[in-house]
DNA sequence: CGCGGTCCGTACGCCACCGAACATACATTG
DNA sequence: CAATGTATGTTCGGTGGCGTACGGACCGCG
């Protein structure tokens, strides 16, 4: 369906020294995600390290009472499953493919092994990790603190920013799920800004037409988020 | 004013290796953590990672408002500023001293000097750095999801868990600043649970007569933390 | 072509929480 | 003991998002 992507296409594989990259080559194994694939289920027990070439992948929360909301999304800047180098095997999150796609995975194993010889491999989902956990706490006061409107704004850019077009295919019903609201805010915010000239949809295609309005549109967590992510992908 | 704690009295310290525990020993210095100081500002270079011993400490972020919601608490179970391992020098988010008490610390230096060496401290903060992913992450949908009654026993509940009596010190101002909503919310559900016997307070004092229907009328967020944490931080 | 399923639009009552303003009581200080 | 500050109590209108319900539009499939 579509061309099997290079290991550079994952900025985590891509950043690795030569080295590191042809000792791991051999074991790192590319697999399809499909729209709507559990990669892990909450509390289960972790067997692959992901690195999404194309793909998208959410980690969500879900309560008992069967809510649920996002913590932090995952593209092709960063890695799912790094609880596994963390120590705890598991993670009360589950993570949801939001974009079809594919990534490169490593047994839980190899990937202590490869932790073990501390070498960029190490540095880098460190430093990924702390990108996470600022995704994770702009996250949480956003949910405190910002419209629903302002929020989908933000949403709908992290997800841009993790392909490579300006269309999603996603329905209001999944977003809503996403954000923790109800399909019915989503698709009230979501008229306003196609009435702007912001954005098109229609029966799960959201098209981005001026990504400008939609940042000024979002509140300030896109802008924090992003920074943050860019400077701890950055060198050094 | 109080008697100095032991490097036992803070759990990662007190689960390393006695032969590391030495090793660190002459460079953790104690230090005072006063009421309400900031131990990191937002975006600030760390200097030090703090290993508090009876105190508590707030991770906050404040937002471009003005507004702000706590988004983890840290006492003696953890530490404070793991962002220093992680690689990125500082974090958005700022510390607050929410119960005064007492730290250890270790300079940026010497942490990376220890990290290196890959022993038990590396493990340990890593454990850690993942229950605290999950307090997080918890925090993040129970702002969603939860009502503000809810919330308030949650907190109350950790914070308990990071002292040793049933009672603290926290205006209710300063509790609706962390939770992130109106001091008058704050008023009326602590109002609610005083009613039913479950605290008690009176300016600036509060205290937990039945533990018990705090954890009842809670939302499941504290359970789930507490598990996980306490998961983590056993052996192995 | 008709049917069923998915996706989106709209409407109504409801409630938790907000923003703001003001009242009261206790505490500390000089 | 007066004065000022701090902590808590109470009220009132406003509103954003919830729960629920229903209707219409477009799609793919048999």
């Amino acid at each position: 369906m579509i061309d099997k992507p290079s290991l550079e296409s994952n900025h985590i594989l891509r950043a690795l020294p030569d080295a590191e990259r042809a000792r791991l080559y051999p074991h790192l194994q590319l697999v399809p995600l499909t729209l709507g694939a559990v990669v892990y289920e909450a509390g289960a027990r972790l067997r692959h390290i992901y690195f999404p070439t194309k793909s998208i992948v959410s980690l969500l929360y879900v309560l008992q009472s069967g809510a649920s909301a996002e913590i932090a999304v995952v593209g092709n800047e960063g890695a799912v499953g790094v609880s596994l180098f963390m120590g705890g095997e598991s993670t009360p999150s589950r993570a949801v493919v939001q974009s079809e796609g594919f990534a490169y995975r490593l047994t839980r194993n190899r990937l202590k092994e490869e932790f073990n010889r501390h070498g960029q491999m190490l540095h880098l989902l460190l430093r990924y990790t702390q990108s996470l956990i600022t995704q994770m706490a702009q996250t949480a006061v956003c949910n405190r603190h910002h419209a629903l409107e302002q929020q989908l704004c933000r949403w709908l850019l992290l997800s841009l920013d993790r392909l490579e077009s300006n269309e999603l295919k996603m329905t209001q019903e999944l977003i809503a799920n996403m954000l923790g609201v109800r399909r019915e805010g989503v698709t009230e915010a979501a008229g306003k800004l196609q009435k702007q000239g912001v954005i098109r949809y229609s029966r799960g295609k959201i098209t981005v037409l001026d990504r400008r309005r939609l940042e000024k549109l979002s509140c300030e967590c896109y802008a924090v988020v992003k920074k943050e992510s860019d400077r701890l992908s950055g060198w050094r």
